[in-house]
DNA sequence: AATGAATGAGTCTTCATTCAT
DNA sequence: GATGAATGAAGACTCATTCAT
């Protein structure tokens, strides 16, 4: 594994184990055991760390559930990939999940980021809710509160693990997936 | 109005702002007017600031929700009181719902402020669903999975508005209130 | 025992027990049990505390050792009871000795203070080495040096009991006095 | 000269100047001619600084005074190599000598850097004493109490010339070895 | 006289960042 | 590329001092 990789997987950690804020650069070069000179031959300053730690988090979960994602299939169907997909890949990475969770909504994240358009998995489900709509099947409210219901039930579910509240076994995922579904449609 | 207060505004007011990430004590004197040491006569140092400032923001949210409920009520009613009570509450005061939210599942947050249990709205909203799924009304979920769905939902709702997605009139927030509904009954 | 009696007292405690190094207006306040501003009633700042205090033990310290001196003595017995009443005064008063022996040399003083000729217990003393090298039973050294380490004697000798080194009775009080006039003598 | 060097040389002449009352770190950079942040990469805070530089000011005293040291010698004779030693020494490097006597009955200091077992130069002393004391050359008194005394004639009486009450040529340090001794002696 | 909330200058300490090796 | 000593700007925090009550 690389320097690089090394210093990205201990911010995440890090970000995991006491939160954004209180994340230091000394702290990252302890855990990542590389030198504090090392990270400027990879990122220009903290921010630029932070920024590609939430594109590269949100670029794999999007390539791991659009994996084997079929945009023919019947529509519930489509839902339910993406959501089980999102929810799957949140579960397995919650360094990631606890990491996009904190920026995804933040202040500090500049709008280009959080611009749901250019992401592939959210403009995929947008498209989903949006067909939904047009069928009679998903409720006539603002698409992108649709994803914000839907991605408060993923992440706070996710995120209830973390802090041994519950685990959830394969049965409960399921029951995730019912949840966002039931939400939205009619 | 107290010094004291002038303090925890500032402070929720730049969290708002700026997110939690980028607070600093020198922000947070200067917004609200007050020498610099005058903050160390109410909060021993920052952390504390910050768990009182969580504190304060459920408590009041709490009270605010438990005011005019009726426990005698029939179950939906119940639980539409409780989740658009928290719902409202939330819109009126982003700056609290920001902060909520940042810290509810947070490492970061001593295990205490976390208790559910010794929160009356939690403690009420769990009643209700354990009542709800003895009456076969909702599903049988981990009630601590349902809670977290639900303020899921409700929390990502009103955030997205903060970054101008979309804004919630009065249909709207009905429609979250069947969602979080839907989302966990039967 | 009035407020001004409480302040001293405290600084006394503190220096004896955290060092001069670590003294602070807000511990002698707690210490004191007084209000903060009280202090400014008796005292124009630190340093006049200090001088206060260092004025106040070394006058004490004279009046209680010149008491019953009698001036036509012979020579030992005067050597005797000057030295053995500094002796027993700092094991009475050892916060006093302590805070003394930190600054009777330390360049925070100003001058007058260490100003021997205005001290009436060193300049009797002074004068009795003067006398005695005139007899020929002191040996002839500057008196100041003879002074320097008498004292030194006297305030390391009881230093040593306040950490535990040792306790000193009666015959070892004696041994002491005894010490410093063989240390001068011819 | 390493920075480290620079550092604990500041101290040492600001002590002297000002006393360690009055000793910050900000008059500590600016007289090493350091950044602010470098002296923690030598020391975690103010106390271990203290700490170091009273631990390597007896360090090399011992080992200053030791070299040369003829453990088989007469008793007088080692009795006088190693009050003459700590004489000089304290006479060469007036900055430490300050520093040791302001420290070493303080209860500052923690208990280990005051332990005499753990000094040579204590120790060799202490042999001395007891030694003497066998061989009827010494006074019955607790060895302890001995060592007090003597290190207080050396200090007090280097102390005198810091404030220029006198200077010390080769007869006056003679006479201070002298008193030593016979303050002691049967 | 007594008080203690308020103050801000100053101190301690951390932290991102640089740069010579 | 990798390193870590050095840096100083900035942040956290303390402390003597004031002043209205």
């Amino acid at each position: 594994m690389s320097k690089k990789d090394d210093i990205l997987n201990a911010t995440l950690e890090l970000v995991m184990e006491e939160g954004l804020h209180s994340l230091t650069f000394s702290k990252i070069f302890k855990k990542a055991n590389v030198g504090s000179g090392t990270l400027y031959n990879y990122f220009k300053n903290m921010d630029e760390l932070i920024y590609t730690l939430y594109d590269i988090s949100f670029q794999d979960l999007t390539e791991e559930v659009m994996k084997n994602y079929d945009p023919e299939a019947r529509l519930y169907q489509r839902f339910k990939h993406l959501i089980e997909g999102s929810l799957k890949y949140s579960l397995t990475y919650p360094e990631r999940l606890v990491f996009v969770t904190d920026l995804i909504y933040s202040p500090y994240m500049p709008e280009k980021y959080r611009d749901i358009e250019s992401n592939k998995i959210f403009s995929e489900i947008f498209k989903v809710i949006k067909t939904g709509q047009e069928k009679g099947l998903i409720r006539e409210v603002n698409p992108n509160l649709c994803l914000s219901m839907i991605f408060g039930i993923i992440f706070f579910g996710v995120k209830g693990t973390l802090i041994n509240k519950y685990s959830l076994d394969e049965n409960q995922i399921s029951q995730i997936v019912e949840s966002c579904w039931k939400a939205v449609k009619i």
